[in-house]
Order: C-alpha cells, then sequence, then structure tokens
DNA sequence: GATTCGGATCGAAACGATTCGAGACCGGGA
DNA sequence: TCCCGGTCTCGAATCGTTTCGATCCGAATC
C-alpha cells in the first residue's frame, strides 16, 4: 500500500533497467530480449504496476483512442432508433481495430457542466444528423483541428459525409403506390424540427430537419398534394396515435396508403388501423422507410426501404480511420433498397 | 497555417504574460484582471488556440472526465434492451455534472485490439450485470486502482453495487398469480448464459445470470414445480416464438400463466397467445418484469413490476461521483413495484 | 511617509510516459 | 586480433498543462 501509484519509472528502477526499456516492454514497440521482459514483467508485478497509465500515454502520443459521438438528443432517446442503434454497432466494429472507443456526447447539453467536444480527449468526432445546433458543435471541433465525419447532415464542403439517397428511395415506394392505383396518400412523417409536438404540417411549415425534407420531396415528387403529418419522435407508439388521427375522417375521405418515413412509424400505423378493423394492406397500404427489423410486428412484413444503417457505420467509422491517417476524407453516399412487403397492395376500390 | 498547434505558452508569449496566468484565464482557477483576460483571449484569437489541450490537461490533473461503461453484450444488442437505456440515461444525468462523459466499452472485445479498460484514459468504470467474464473486467479495473460501481451483478465484497430486490419483486407477482387461483405456470426466463438457444431449461442447468436465478428463485418461492423455458434474449419476438413453442401442447396440458422476465418479453408472450386464439387475460395471464413502456403493445397493460431503471442508473453515477471524491462507496438496493394491469386475471376454469 | 494587506501574476516543478539517436555488447568472419 | 553488422538497452528530450508558493504592486491605513 504505498500513497503513489507506482510508475514505469519504479517498475524499471525495480527491474534495473531504463525507463525507456521498461516502457519498451508494455509497449512492444521494439524488440526486448526475454530476459529483460520477464525481470520488468515480475517488477511490475511485484509492485502492483497494471501498465502504463493511459493519460500520460496520450499526451505523449497525442491519441487517446477515443472517438467522440455526438448526438442532438438525450442519449435516451436516441437509442430508441434501431437505426441509430445499427450505425453504433458499425461505428464500433470500424473503430475498435483502431484501438478506439466511443465517447457519447450530448451536442449542445442543457446542464452546462457536462463534458464538451472541448474539454473531452478525443481524437475524432462523429456528429449524427447535422442540423441547426450541431453546426456549432462543427465549427468547435474543427477548431481543435480534429478529424469529423457527419452521418446524415448538411455540414457544408470540406466535412468528409455519410449520406443516403432518401430523396430517390422515397420516390420509389411512392411510385410503388402510384402505380398499384393509390391516389390518395399521406406521408406520416418524423419531426420537422426538435421538440414538435405530433400533428398536421402547414403547407408553409419550414422543414428544418434534413432527413425528414429529403424523404418528403420524394414523396412529393410523386404526390405533389400529399398532406403531411408529422409525428414527435419515430416510435410505434407515435405512429400509432398519429395515424388514430389521421384515419380520424369520414371513410371516404380517409388516404389509401400512408407513406411512413420510418418503420417504426410505419408499424405503429399497421396497428393503428388494424385497430379501426381496417385490414393492412386491403384497406390501407402502408410504406416504412429503414429496414429494420421491427420487433412485434409479425406477422406482417413491411414494405419498405432498406437502408444500410449498419455500413453506414462503418463507414463513419472507415472514414474516420482515413483522416487519422491522413488519408483523404472519403464523402460517401448510400442507397436504399426497395423491399416489398405485405403491407401494401391495390387500394379497395380498384378491386371492384 | 503552422506547422504546429499553438500552444499556451505560445498564447502566453503573444500576450505577453507567463503561461500560469494564460492557463488560469482558460480555467478560471484564479482571479484574473480583466485586462489581463482580454489580452490572452485575444493573443489566443489570434493564433488559432482552441483552449487547453484536454490530454495534457488530464495528465496533469488527474482526471480525463471519462467514465467507462462496460458491456458484456455487442453494443448494438445492449441498446435494445430500454432498461439498459434507461439506466444509460440515468447514469448520463448524473456524471454530466461531474464534467464526465460515457466511454462505451465491450467486456471481452473479441477483436482483441480494441480499446480496453487497460488503455483508456478513464477515471471510474461502471460494470453491468457482472457476470462471469466481468469478473475479469473487475480486476483490471481495480489494479488500475479505479473506482467500479456494478449493477446488478455479484462483484464480492468492497465493491459498491446497485441492486434490484429480484427474488422478492418476482415472488409479488407469482404471488398475485397464485391468489387468483393460477396453479399451473410456466416461467419465461430471461437467458440462463449468454449464447444460450430458446429452449427449456432442464432441472439441473446451472443458471449463470444473476439476474436470471433471482427472478427465477422468486417464481419458484410460489410455484415450487413451474417449468422454465428461457428465451435467447429480452426481445418480442424472442417472447413470440418462446410462448409459441410454450403453448403448443394440447389445450388442457397448457399453462394458465407466464410469468415472463421481462417486459419485452411478455409483450411477445401477450401477442403469441392472441396469434393462437387465445384471449388475454382469459385464457391465459401473463406477467412482466421492468415496468417500461413497451413500444407497441396498447390496449394491453402489463401486469408487471416497476423497477426503478432510470434511479438505479442515477445511483450508479451517484456512487462514482462519490467515489471521486473519495467518499465512502455505498451500496443501495432497489425495489420494485408491483403494478397490476389488464394482463392477468382468473383462470378460465375459476369462471365455470 | 512608512507599513500592511490583499489580489494578480510569475517561475518552476511536477504529471507519467514515449521516442529517437547513440552507445554497448556479442558473435562471426577475415 | 581486429573489425563489422545486427540487436538490445540507455539517456535525454519532449508532450502541454496545472499548481503551489513566492513575488510584486498599488492602495489603504495610521
Amino acid at each position: 500500500m504505498s500513497a503513489r501509484r507506482a510508475t514505469i519509472a519504479d517498475v524499471a528502477r525495480e527491474a534495473g533497467v531504463s525507463p525507456s526499456t521498461a516502457s519498451v516492454v508494455f509497449s512492444g514497440k521494439t524488440p526486448v530480449t526475454e530476459a529483460t521482459r520477464a525481470k520488468v514483467r515480475s517488477a511490475a508485478a511485484r509492485l502492483g504496476y497494471a501498465g502504463p497509465d493511459p493519460r500520460a500515454a496520450s499526451l505523449r502520443r497525442g491519441r487517446s483512442g477515443i472517438v467522440a459521438v455526438v448526438f442532438e438528443e438525450h442519449l435516451g432517446t436516441a437509442f430508441l432508433d434501431p437505426v441509430k442503434t445499427l450505425m453504433m454497432d458499425g461505428l464500433t466494429d470500424e473503430v475498435a481495430p483502431l484501438g478506439a472507443g466511443l465517447l457519447l456526447l450530448r451536442d449542445h447539453d442543457p446542464s452546462g457542466a457536462g463534458p464538451s467536444l472541448t474539454t473531452a480527449p478525443i481524437d475524432a468526432a462523429v456528429l449524427i444528423g447535422c442540423s441547426g445546433m450541431l453546426r456549432e458543435s462543427l465549427a468547435t471541433v474543427t477548431a481543435r483541428g480534429l478529424p469529423v465525419v457527419v452521418i446524415e447532415g448538411d455540414a457544408g464542403e470540406s466535412v468528409p459525409r455519410i449520406m443516403l439517397d432518401n430523396r430517390d428511395a422515397q420516390r420509389q415506394a411512392a411510385s410503388h403506390l402510384r402505380s398499384l392505383g393509390h391516389r390518395r396518400v399521406v406521408v406520416l412523417s418524423l419531426p420537422t424540427r426538435s421538440q414538435r409536438p405530433r400533428g398536421w404540417v402547414a403547407a408553409d411549415e419550414p422543414v428544418e430537419v434534413d432527413v425528414t425534407r429529403d424523404r418528403l420531396a420524394g414523396a412529393w415528387d410523386v404526390f405533389p398534394d400529399a398532406s403531411v403529418y408529422a409525428a414527435a419522435a419515430s416510435s410505434m407508439d407515435e405512429g400509432f396515435h398519429a395515424v388514430r388521427d389521421i384515419l380520424n375522417v369520414p371513410p371516404d375521405r380517409r388516404p389509401t396508403a400512408i407513406i411512413a418515413q420510418s418503420d417504426l412509424l410505419a408499424a405503429g400505423a399497421v396497428r393503428a388501423a388494424e385497430d379501426l378493423g381496417l385490414r393492412v394492406p386491403f384497406d390501407l397500404s402502408v410504406t416504412g422507410f429503414d429496414g429494420v427489423a421491427v420487433d412485434g410486428l409479425a406477422p406482417h412484413e413491411l414494405t419498405t426501404l432498406v437502408q444500410p444503417a449498419l455500413e453506414k457505420g462503418r463507414a463513419a467509422g472507415r472514414a474516420v480511420a482515413a483522416m487519422l491517417e491522413d488519408a483523404p476524407p472519403p464523402t460517401i453516399t448510400f442507397t436504399c433498397e426497395f423491399r416489398v412487403g405485405n403491407t401494401t397492395a391495390e387500394p379497395a376500390a380498384f378491386r371492384d
């Protein structure tokens, strides 16, 4: 029980070697005689030395092995979204080989005291959905000269981005509905901006969130008059309540299809429809977006756009890796795959 | 564009003050004249100095402002569980005031290269569900002399723990079923160990996971003969398939109630039962565990045990905070609240 | 005008490791 | 015997801050 923890210098002294040699034993960067290694190891054991202090090491090396992941929302909220979860997975996969871990950071911490991009010993940052507030974060990170990657967000030039063909993809789903014969469709969208309550979107309402805007544009490409109802979040329950509202009109004014901007919303929509006695897809078609396995929707299989969420995370991780090695930062755009499930069909009117 | 980034020494020189003064301007630990502050600030701006390097600061301070959260599972899997998510939330809340962030770490990284408890510059660690492999992690952390808190797991003496009255709580739910008149019940349990496939649990099968074991004990306290079917994970789909298996017997041998060890499993159970044409709770009662809002189960309200997941996370955070200030590490046990929903009722046989 | 007092600033010593070029050592070939 | 090439090991120089005690200066008090 020494008052102070042993340092590598102590170990070196105890082992009768120089600190540099001791260091090398732990880092393995230079060949060391087996005998020396043993001496140092046993000295370390005797002193209860658990390896080099990462703080000191990271100062000297200039690397901490930590990549920040910045969210706009409360951390808990973020993980409710399977797409984000998958992206995190992919990220983890790709930064692990770098010997790096992920530090969860909230963008604009209201508590103020929290750790910020400025005070955390990070090597790089990944911003998710760069809208509004994240701009600020972006500025602080670049000021520190750290590599940044932005996933699905407009971050301006020079910042490598991981993008998705949201508009094109959504257009495909819409076209599918149109060719089935649907004419009256409603878009069930993701929030148009943060903190927006659930409800119909006025024609002139600005849509601040990039993803929402792009997917909406895709839907409008096919159904220019489709009205839009924005959920307050991407969850089944939101979808459920939203669609109750949406269908709460005389039957002849009901939409025959709903274009949901996420699978979770779509799943809620399906459930709401069935709850009202409508059969999916016969009385109401529903399309989703994301292609995540929605837990608990069986036996339905959503007609949806499968986005490579895991791959997006991986790509972000690889971009970070590249930048850490001064390689040119790539901007990658992924495309969705349209998958027909059993939640879309011809509208009832078409089937005499 | 200097080849090298400016350091605080450069800033001090440029501002015509000593490095110590410049440092103080940024940390605010000592009063500084407004004039001096301005000089330093502008010098910093001129040089593009974005504040002290966190790596150096953390070395000097001996604190990095990072708390590791260690999971046993693949990170993505962990966040599928709403309880874990909530705990993370609570943790975040409480470590933020410390100016700390959460570093996600996987326990026994198969990739090997990943960042580990030994190489990451962390101030403390929170282990979730300390079973098996986590023991090892525990050892490495304590070897480094870092504060550790264990959530729901037996970590031996001297390690502060955040516990839940799993057994007592589960016993309550079981008693409730018994008093309603149920005699044939099946326990739908969480995995008994990692990587276990879904299926019936043999009487002599060891149950390695603490949570599973404790809750099971509670159920057996009331129904000593209840057979146990273990899910492979805590998800609705797992529950769904498990209960299909469970109910796949002649009607007169079917259980009248299912004690699920998580709400997610319970929700899947409810859905499976209804899928088979059974009405819940009339033909089958189901109890859950956790008391999380299961997305998409409406209109059912699970009879369940509400555990203070958020509070557990908070408590862990506070424990970490306390230990970082050399305060005595508390071990806290939380209790669940039994909540009756509409998924339990008298067994059909009782209603003539 | 001398003395004291308090707040702002300064110097210098850590913090604990890594790295790189140089030196030591060893065995083998001429 | 001497020299050479190849391995290990060693010293010393950072890495960029923070902190602690000392100093300094101006103002207030007597």
